[in-house]
Order: structure tokens, then C-alpha cells, then sequence
DNA sequence: GATGAATGAGCATTCATTCAT
DNA sequence: TATGAATGAATGCTCATTCAT
């Protein structure tokens, strides 16, 4: 149906236009032009429909970054399509809605566990490309790689907070300039720990023999 | 008065139980054992009751972050401590206050404004350690301090999140573990990028010449 | 809708019995035994109400004001009429009403506002009238209708709040039989002031040339 | 005592900026800055305090319409005297005050019994001046100058209604103009009905003799 | 006399949700 | 599928009033 998917864009809007707060059946449905009642009808509440919403948001996001980082293996790359992948996700709904939706009232039972199974699949995400880029390294010997994933996720999610909160005076951008300027030097001192050539730790390329 | 330091106490109690969705004058009264009434009479409103417990929350946490701080200087002394202070805040209802303040609704004006500025001090402190920890090495001078706090920061409340999310499941611990770890190698490899030895960033005590 | 109607019933009915102080939404729902909610449904709140009240009694009560006056070209007859038509609002909910109304925080902007545009009419009516009895004698000349008019309008408005006051003590009536004693003599000192004769002040009737 | 002085002062005030509706506790002892706990200690409630308030501003505008009224025998001499009463009294708290009263809550019991005594002296005054005006007039015969009366008293406070939900629109100076140039027309006409010598009905002087 | 704290009832308004149509 | 009406509980907040000090 037309109107399933159009409350999914009505449900997203409103989360990154009004807040989490401000998401009542009521305003969703002012904002896509529907009736409140359909809420119930087809998705059988609110957070069932804000889950949905999310969860149609979150696979559209996946495959983007997947296809970003996936051919990621050295430090400086990933710093390089982490900062493209961000300044993409900016102000879009999905950021908005993911932030809104971990922040409306994390402690409780059923609707955490919800956010939890949600998050996973971006823990294993940031456990991949840390593999990739510590993995042969010596570094990669101390860190418990999927520890290092969540705050990865966690430092995602704090930083949209706080720039969320700065608002226009916000500096995440520079951030990710710091970042960028630090990265060879991190490289660098990554190498340095262990004896691990640079080049070795590039994979080849996954070509096709055709 | 009696009644209104027992306001903030259940202020942050009902934060921490009920989350920042369920601190309505209601709910905090009736933890609190008093009548909603006196919320309006004595603080003008639910949301100023809440960022005055805040307030008096974050004083006391700041006198504790400072004191067990302040004597840091190395990368390995930073994770000990913050381990310890994490660990003594966990439960606390002060981090999980500030938490569900931070995501009540992020976005909008006055109430941001607000958050931001009890957010700055945090923000200070860390650019502090920073500073001692990281300042005469070479990694100091590629960094912005200033932006590498507020990103601790937000790492800090991110974790936390999270950490709220998981429940009894949580792994934070053993992220710390990890750090913990980590810390001589990576102590070694900021001391390896530049030549500045590492004696000299430790501060000489400030002894008083009598 | 049978509710939509009703709601008015009672919103008049409330105002009759309890005042415009009285008028919370719990009271209205409460007389005519609906939810208090469904006010703020289907007229976006109490004012919105009252006035969508005060409009359709108005019409109906303009309905029958016209019918009597407009035939009305001499003070004997105005004062006969008016008199049947006061005797006839009497403890009507309508002039309770519109006197509730009146009364209720006059001076602030929009709701005065409101309130004005719904006297208009009346004053209308009101000068129509006296331009009609008055109007060919000297005294016509002299006279600015339109202040005569709201001059007539606030009497009304006047004489009601002190009869209300009066209760069952009142003597409004004893004043309409006063004021019919007096009309003729009246109507004689108007005619003796100008030249005008009686009749030509008699308009002809409009008939439809065949 | 100084403040029960002043609770009136601030009652009669609050009365005129914030209207009836505005006259909580709250906002008198803001008003009149004393703590609103005094207003039950010293007059038992609100409502006695208002009346209080009422009360001595009554006696003191009943001081001025008294020598201002007194000496007037003919209708030119009323309009006149009237309307400088009426443009001393525009904006004073008084007259707001009597109207917000006046408007408050009209019909229950024993609120309406204390405003009707209070209104009564002033239905004696115009009907003492009716009196004079018309008493020997053959008009003065016909008339209950009583019932007179009390429509001039309605007559008032409905133009003040009026006007003052009119504001700044207001037109009642406009009105009085119109009475003024009325004035000597109506005058004649009531000499007319009647054979009373205009001289007669001017009282001598109340010359002292020494 | 005067104060600050306290109370319980009331206010307008919005909520998620249900249900007959 | 879709709608408009309806409900009862909750929201923040203000009220007159009392009372111990």
C-alpha cells in the first residue's frame, strides 16, 4: 500500500522535525496526512511504527556504508570515508531519527532490548573494519575487537548528541579535520608497535577472475 | 529547607528510575513523598527542579573527577583513573540523570542552551587532562584539544547509553579491561612519534618554598 | 452531529447557570454529559466554544429582534415591541449568555476583539431602528445614530446585568411600563421640536408595482 | 496600619491591570508586594478584600459626584456636569474596579447582595437629580424616579462596558458631544409638554446668610 | 503582625487508544 | 481499508486557603 510506506516518511519526519517527544500519533499523522487511527491499524501503535521506521531507515544507511567501507584497510581511509560517510548522514532524517529513538527512555525492558537487536548489525559493521584495519598489527593482539566496536557506535552516537545540542555552533567538522591530519601519524605509530610491514596489511583487491 | 534538598534527591532518584520521560511533577512527588504543588512553588517548574538537581549533582561529581584527576599525567594514570571513577558512578543516579537530560530533547532552544552550558565545565576538565597528558608530546600539536574533549565527552556519555541499553548484559567493564591493556603500548607510541622525553611532561609538584 | 449541536446547548446553558466563571470544560461537559475532551475536538478549546455558542444563539435571537422591529417606525411602537422582546428573552440562556460573555476580561485584545464584532450587528440594528423613528424630526438632525445606537445597545446591556443582580427583586418590568406611559408624551415633544408631520414620517409600504 | 492601606491600593489596581479574572491572592500581594497570606489574616478572603477595595473607592468618587451633582437643576447643567465627571473618572481604577465587579460573577447569592448594596447610593444620587431636573415638569409626573434611576446607573456601567471593550476605538467622547448638542433641544422639549415656567424650577441658592 | 511552606482541588489541554461505521 | 467520534488518564500549572513559626 501507498500509505504503509508514506507513514514510514511521515514517522521519520516527524522524529527529525519535532523530536521523539513530539512523535504522538497525532502529529505523525498531521504530518503525512493521514489518520491517526491507521497508526493502530496497520502497525498496532506508535513505537511499532517508529521501530519500523527505523529499522526501513537503518538498512538504506547499511548498504551505504557498507559499500564505503568495506574496501577500507589502513587508518587514514577510514578516517576518510567515516568523515564523507558523516557529513552525507547530516541533517538527514535517519541520523536524527536513530538518536531520538536511542535517547526516548533506553532503561525499560522490552523497548530497549528493541534498540539493542537494532544496533547490533552496526557493532558488527565497525567490528569488521576494525579487523581490517588493526587486525595484523600489533595492536590488533590487545584490543578485544567487538569492545573497541561498541564505543566506536557509542562515540557515533554521543558525538550526534552533542553536535545535535550545539546546533549551528557546533564543531564536529572540525573534528573530523583533527582526525584527519592525525591519522598518518596514528598510522605511523600503529606500525611502529609491532614489526608488521605496511604493505602486507593491504588485502588484494577481491577481483573477479572471470 | 528540609523539603527542597529532598526535591533534588528525588528529582535524580526518579531520573534514574523512570528516565527523563517519566519525571513528570507527579511521579517525582510521589518518590519524593510530597505534594506536585510544591515543585511549582519552589522552582517554578518541573524542568528547573531538574537541571537545579543536575546542578547539584554535577557539583559534587566535579569535586570528585578534579580530585582524582588532577594528579594524572600519563596516558596509563588516565585509564586507572577513569576506570575507578567510571566504576564508582556506575548506578550512581547522577550519570544516568545526566544522561536522560541530555536526551530529553535535545534539539530545541532554551532547554539546549541550558544542558550546553552545564555540559562546558566536563568539556574543560578533559581539555585539561588532555592538555597534561598529550600536551608536550608530538600528538599534542596535531591535536585541537579543545575538540579532542568534547569528543571524549561525548564518548563518555555515549558509553553510557549504551551501557544503560545492555543492562546487566553490559561489557563496558571489559572495555576498560582492554584499555587498561592498551595503555602502556599506547603510551609508547605517542612517546615514539616525537623525541620529548617522557620525563619531562611530568609537572614538578608544586611545593610550597617556606 | 447530534454531540456538536449539544455541546453548544450546554456551553449556553453553563453560562446561564454558573457564569462565565464557571465555564471550565469540566463543567460544560459535565451539564451536558460528554467528555471534557471532546471540546478541545471539535472546537479546538472552551473560548472557541463559547463563542460558536454565542453565534448561534445571536442568529436566532437577530431572527426574531428583526421580525419585531423592522415594522417599528414610531417611538410608541418601539417601545411596545422592545418590551415584548425583552419579556421574551427573559431568563432566556441567550442574553445570560451574551451578558456572561460581555463581562468575562473585557478589555484584553482578542477575545474583546471577538466580542466586539459580535455586538456589530446590533449596534446595526439598533441604529437602523432610530434612524427610522427619529429620523425625518428635528431631533434626527441632531442626533449621531451610530452613538445613539451603541448608547441603546450598552442600556440593554446594562439594564440586564443589574436585573440579573436583582434576581426575582428585579423591577425591569415596572421600568418597560413606565417607559410605555411615557412614549406618547415623547413622541409628542419629538414631533414638537421640527415641523415634520406625523405621517410623513409613516414610510410607505413597499409595494411591488405590477 | 500602613499595609492594610496599601492591600486595598494594590487590590484596586490589580483590579484595573489584570481584571477580575486576573485578582487571585497571588497577584494582589505581588501587586502590593506583602505576602498574600496577609489578605486572609486581615480581611478573611479575596473577595472581602475587593469589597473593601470597592468600598473606599466608592466613598470617594461619591464625595466627588456629590458636589459636582448637587447643585445642577436643569438638563444642559446635567449633561455638562456629567461629563466632566465622566472624563475625570476615564482610566481611574475606580471605575474599572466597580466594572470588573460589577461583571464578576453576577448572579450567586450573596456576591450579588453585596454589590446591589453597594450600587443602591448611587441609584439614590441620579434619582435625587432626576428628581430635580424633572420633578415639576409635567415629563416628572409620568416617570418612576426610581425606575429612572436605576436605568441611568445601567445606562453608565453598560458604557463603560462598551468602551472599554472598544479601546482605543472607543467613541464615547463622541457620545457625550451629541448629549451636549442635544442638551437645550430636550430641555425645551420638556418645558414644552408641560406649562411649568423654566425660572420656577431653579432652585434658589443655598446662599448662607451671614 | 507577618512569613514561608504546605495542601488538595481545580484548571486547560493532549495523549494513546478503541470502535462503529 | 479508512474515518471521525469518543474516552479516561495524564500532563504542567495555579488556585484559595491554612498553619506553624
Amino acid at each position: 500500500m501507498r500509505t504503509r510506506e508514506g507513514m514510514l516518511d511521515a514517522a521519520l519526519e516527524t522524529l527529525h522535525a519535532e523530536g521523539y517527544a513530539g512523535c504522538s500519533a497525532r502529529t505523525i499523522a498531521r504530518t503525512g496526512g493521514f489518520n491517526p487511527a491507521l497508526i493502530f491499524y496497520h502497525y498496532g501503535g506508535v513505537t511499532e511504527l517508529l521501530l519500523a521506521a527505523l529499522d526501513r531507515s537503518s538498512a538504506e544507511r547499511m548498504a551505504r556504508y557498507r559499500a564505503a567501507l568495506d574496501p577500507v584497510t589502513t587508518l587514514p581511509e577510514l578516517v576518510e570515508a567515516i568523515s564523507r560517510l558523516y557529513a552525507e548522514d547530516m541533517g538527514t532524517p535517519h541520523i536524527a531519527a536513530v538518536q531520538e529513538l536511542l535517547s526516548s527512555g533506553a532503561f525499560s525492558g522490552e523497548w530497549a532490548h528493541q534498540l539493542l537487536r537494532r544496533m547490533d548489525p552496526w557493532v558488527d559493521l565497525a567490528a569488521e573494519v576494525i579487523e581490517r584495519v588493526l587486525g595484523s598489527s600489533a595492536l590488533g593482539g590487545l584490543v578485544d575487537t567487538r569492545d573497541l566496536a561498541l564505543a566506536m557506535v557509542a562515540l557515533y552516537c554521543g558525538m550526534e548528541t552533542v553536535s545535535r545540542l550545539q546546533g549551528d555552533a557546533g564543531r564536529v567538522d572540525t573534528l573530523f579535520a583533527t582526525l584527519r591530519r592525525l591519522a598518518p601519524a596514528l598510522d605511523q605509530m600503529i606500525g611502529s608497535v609491532g614489526a608488521a610491514p605496511r604493505t602486507a596489511r593491504r588485502r588484494p583487491a577481491a577481483v573477479p577472475v572471470s
